[in-house]
DNA sequence: CGATATTTGATATGGTCCATAACAATTATC
DNA sequence: GATAATTGTTATGGACCATATCAAATATCG
């Protein structure tokens, strides 16, 4: 819907436009009403995306990782030997954006292309083994800053169930 | 995380890269494991809301208005007489942006600027009669294509309990 | 009052992400 | 062996987001 998106220092705190005080004296105009906003599917998955994500960077702050460059580390580890074509694809991701995204995790040594034997067409990815240490540092920091964060706030079993629901409508919808 | 945005013709189906049949008996590269992947909140999240966002704009394509502007006129109609850097900041709009948006709006006679006489300096905002009745269609087609979508997959009791967790995920994460 | 600071809408601009077309090299198909 | 398809790549344009800056209007304060 809309929101912004970077973060650190996001100057237009939604929802919030008459600044966060607790009550003032100052005349201060009333807030607006959200209304069936609020409801909407969209655009509270909008945000709540939005928010993850920027709970996400700052947990990987140390390591400089974003959440689409997790998701291909994740992903060639748990698939090894697999082509960029493959990757790319199961992530939603273009070829075309692919490239990009790989040459910079190729340049900090996370993870290397291979050229193919079978297919001298196809580069074979895998991690390095820095790329592999990385990604273990990630995964535990990922856990302890940010999925703990969620579990407090909702619970084990509601995490759980949201994820389910989420997944369902990825699929399905 | 990753994963396309406009749908239409999303030629990069993501977790379906080698085509969706039904097991065909060809050789076929196997399916990639997703593994940890289809756990990590912020994947399932951007999955979910692009898929959201795709079937909003499926449901709204007669009326050609995006999440975005639905929320603009949703929360115009709202709080009538607001100026656009509330309405903006509300929505996590930065000012610069909402300028472009509101052109179209206003180009499309959805809604209307005028000089506050109060403040010269700031542009009321108001939904034309055309905008009221566009809004209005628009309406009917969430709840009953969209919202109901999602009632048919999830549930009326889930359907409310997945937007009170992103809500709470939205505020308080 | 009058100088200075602040606010509002707007423009210009750059960054990031997403999407399409096109290409060379390689492989598959007929 | 000619043609088609695939892989990685480049180039390019669009959509969205963010910052700096500006003029006009207003607020603030000496």
């Amino acid at each position: 819907m809309t929101v912004s998106k970077t973060a650190e220092k996001s100057s237009e705190k939604p929802a919030d436009a008459a600044k966060g005080r607790k009550d003032a004296g100052e005349p201060q105009a009333e807030a607006l009403q959200l209304g069936e906003l609020s409801e909407q599917l969209g655009y509270v998955l909008k945000r709540a995306q939005l928010k993850v994500f920027e709970n996400f960077l700052r947990c990987m702050a140390s390591l400089q990782l974003t959440p689409a460059q997790f998701s291909v580390l994740l992903l060639v580890e748990k698939n090894p030997g697999r082509n960029q074509t493959e990757i790319a694809s199961t992530l939603g991701i273009l070829r075309p954006n692919f490239v990009a995204m790989l040459d910079n995790l190729e340049s900090r040594d996370l993870c290397a292309r291979i050229r193919s034997t079978n297919d001298r067409r196809s580069h074979i990815l895998v991690l390095t083994d820095k790329g592999k240490a990385v990604l273990a540092r990630a995964k535990k920091l990922v856990a302890s800053k940010h999925e703990a964060r969620l579990n407090d706030l909702l619970g084990q079993a509601n995490r759980e169930a949201l994820i389910e629901m989420l997944s369902k409508i990825a699929n399905d919808f």
